[in-house]
DNA sequence: CGATCAGTTGAAGGGTCTCAACGCGAGTGG
DNA sequence: CCACTCGCGTTGAGACCCTTCAACTGATCG
């Protein structure tokens, strides 16, 4: 029972900085440049209401809210990469997602409001707060970024169902596979290389959220290696086989009937095992 | 690739009817009916907008809207229960969740314009539907409902990651746990009792939901009934010691360390196994 | 009354969990 | 500078739970 103390102690005495709060210098470039992140065509002419949105900067390993807080803001990841998570009464930490460039953070709170789960920076990461107080009556202010916000938070509810797909493949290679996809195309969308991936998640985080040990996570990304869909070392990983690992992906639970959906029955793998 | 192609036929043939849409009477009427629903406290005198919603009904099998359907409305469960699904390319269905009375389904579509998942009602229901060019300007017409609505969505995104709780669990007695206790915190909220559920769904849609062969469930409910904390039968279930069952559910992976975490070490069970 | 589907139960096999041990790098203080 | 610690990542071996296939019962339905 103590270490669970001890666990709950370290993550409060991580979170009082909560990054450090910079208000720009002039509100309405602030809602211009978060228009703008969101996916908004804005021209330099355009007229925009001011809105008191902060922008705070966080160090890998600092939590932006942390589990059961009240919820005061939601945010948007301006840069740098986050997991959600929640901790359980044993001390399980339970990963339910990963937020890059341009999602939304904390809109699970509106419900209760209090975050259901924590949210902490996995690199030097910086975000957008929108006060809860603003956010109420965003629609009337400014309906283009409440839209924005609507399909923001639409795509965060589809991963979380992209999310059940994972944990529903039965082999964990899939689940493996299926995840470095969706990291893939979300790379894809902010700008960066799909094929090249830097993952800012370790082994456990990556195991927690596709609800397997790290051991077998660790034994996947070997498995996919020598298969030849993938390249790793360590925390880089580069996919070779695009086509094929996304052909991969696809088995479900009960996947070969007739052999043709499993391009290759496994090669290194039955050599191992006889 | 041929059965495929037939289950795709069977769900086109299922739809086309989409439940009989009928308009109300009064708009007014059905603003103020679905603010109730909602959870907004409406007096008689209060006065609403002018919106376009209309409701249908749906018998049980009928599909509110299926995968990959260009979105033209969201939803409101008025009575009934759904399911909410995506179907793999070899058949197999993935269920999402379960939607009750009070909550909101299609939300989903607003990120891309296209539904990631289908709506199947899994008995007589009802929904308010209200069109998405309505929704776009909501938060100008009638604020009081598009914070109800965020807060719907809200919810629903919790729910989700309740799933991945759930499907975390290594257990699959404790998932159906933990599946039973969130069916019953929600029936609760819809003013049914909590402790004698009808669950609507099949062993089928739920072993999915939980990412188990529905063999798997079959066996969890005799367990769990075994152990004494509930009465099956068949899809009537009775929660017998619902402070039980909740401790029960906390177990994570990796569970029992000191012994004390499992109240009784599966008594029943064991015996059978010796 | 045959057909189909939901639900249950049994038996066998396999994939993953768990417990180990090991190498490695970063941070730390002697 | 170099042990020392700690966390991350990897790999191996055994146990166990779940999947899969199978058979059986009841219920619904044409």
């Amino acid at each position: 029972m103590s270490h669970i103390v001890q666990l709950v102690q370290d993550r409060a005495r991580v979170q009082p900085a909560m990054g450090t709060a910079d208000m720009a210098c002039d509100p309405r470039t602030v809602v211009v440049q978060l228009l703008r992140l969101m996916g908004a065509q804005v021209d330099r002419l355009q007229v925009v209401p001011s809105l008191p949105i902060a922008w705070h900067r966080l160090r890998a390993g600092e939590t932006l809210h942390h589990e059961g807080a009240v919820a005061d803001a939601i945010h948007f990841v301006r840069a740098g990469a986050f997991k959600i998570y929640r901790t359980a009464e044993d001390g399980y930490e339970q990963v339910l997602g990963f937020a890059v460039r341009g999602e939304v953070l904390g809109f699970e709170a509106l419900a209760n409001g209090t975050h259901p789960s924590a949210a902490m920076a996995l690199e030097e990461s910086s975000v957008y707060s929108l006060p809860l107080t603003e956010f109420q009556s965003l629609g009337q202010r400014l309906p283009e970024l409440d839209l924005l916000v609507h399909r923001a938070v639409s795509g965060a509810l589809m991963r979380r169902g992209e999310l059940a797909e994972m944990m529903a493949a039965v082999a964990a290679e899939v689940r493996l596979a299926r995840f470095l996809l969706q990291l893939s195309r979300r790379m894809g969308e902010c700008g960066e290389s799909p094929r090249r991936l830097h993952l800012r998640m370790s082994r456990r985080d990556i195991a927690s959220y596709l609800g397997v040990a790290h051991e077998t996570v660790s034994r996947s990304f070997g498995a996919l290696a020598r298969w030849g869909w993938l390249r790793v070392d360590n925390r880089e990983v580069e996919i070779l086989d695009l086509p094929g690992l996304k052909q991969f992906s696809l088995n479900t639970r009960r996947a070969v009937d007739e052999g043709i959906h499993l391009p290759a029955p496994r090669p290194e793998l039955r050599l191992c095992a006889t």
